[in-house]
DNA sequence: CGTAATGCTTGCACTTTGCAATTACATGTG
DNA sequence: CACATGTAATTGCAAAGTGCAAGCATTACG
């Protein structure tokens, strides 16, 4: 049997040029040196990065609220949590009406963490947004809002749902 | 000592508004039911998914151009490699001239499995498409392009460098 | 030739992840 | 009021993935 370099491309998806992969890959970089920062500084995971940043905008939050945040399972959501307590940035407390529901919150240090993390945060975002003009910036932003909601549906659907609308509302 | 709730935001980082955040968030959701298609029905990891596309569109690549084309080191790749191999996806033969750099190419079956996870990768990004402007898209593929590049910069530099040049060229 | 450099692979320890089972609590039902 | 049923969260363990030192094969250089 031969199985050799078959001649060149069938089907016209180019990785590089493929929507998903390039939003990915920006995400993916600059994803990167704050993720060496926080893990190297605090000892922090990304799950426990994206916990923190949750639990530093609301001043108490369950589990699944912060699994539906940031997309984490709550499988990652409570280990994330695990670890936020162990380093002292959060609190877990018996919530308050329903005792199922702990109510998770950030301490002071964790906010310190988190300040120096959102410093270097917003950094990236604004050397990336520095390469768009004010237009580009504006237009960006609510498509990004379309495509959030357009992938949520996407991603609930699940592959199956892909294949049978090749052509459907 | 006290450690609880402090009251609230200090630094304006919302991670639902950060940039980053919101494209790998579009990225992560859109990923999932596609790697769920090809990691169940062919056994198939992301690294070999990101891998057999790569040599789908070349005939011929050796591992470090791999690793170049889909941001994955030279271990994951070869890793990669084997896997696909291993499939039956992919072959490697010694490099024509230096026999160092081993040419990987795809097989015929390796292309028909291809193509079966492009036609979901094609129809999940017609979907995200759809729901743009023409305009949109057009402003949307530049300015993408400028964001590959700056976040690649922003990845060499490290987080040191982001830390320093708070307001540099 | 022999030594160094290069491209890639492998083995092994370590970490992360996925999933079943478990705990703890609440609520509805006879 | 006991008891089944349902829900939120956690934990233990096996499987998968990752990082890195060391290895092999090959080429380049003195």
């Amino acid at each position: 049997m031969k199985q050799a370099a078959a001649p060149a491309s069938d089907d016209g998806l180019k990785l590089s040029a493929w929507l998903p992969y390039r939003l990915f890959l920006v995400a993916a970089q600059v994803a990167r040196p704050l993720e060496s920062f926080y893990s190297e500084t605090f000892g922090l995971s990304q799950a426990g990065w994206r916990i923190l940043a949750v639990i530093a905008e609301r001043d108490a939050a369950n589990a699944s609220e912060i699994g539906r945040a940031c997309a984490l399972d709550p499988f990652a959501v409570s280990r994330g949590i695990g670890q936020l307590t162990e380093l002292g940035f959060a609190v877990r407390r018996p919530g308050k009406t329903d005792r199922r529901f702990a109510a998770v919150s950030i301490t002071r240090s964790g906010r310190t963490a988190f300040n120096r993390i959102a410093a270097l945060g917003s950094a990236i975002e604004a050397r990336l947004l520095a390469r768009l003009s004010e237009a580009e910036r504006t237009i960006l932003g609510s498509a990004l809002t379309r495509l959030e909601g357009e992938s949520a549906r996407i991603d609930a659907g699940g592959w199956r749902a892909l294949l049978d609308d090749a052509g459907a509302p």
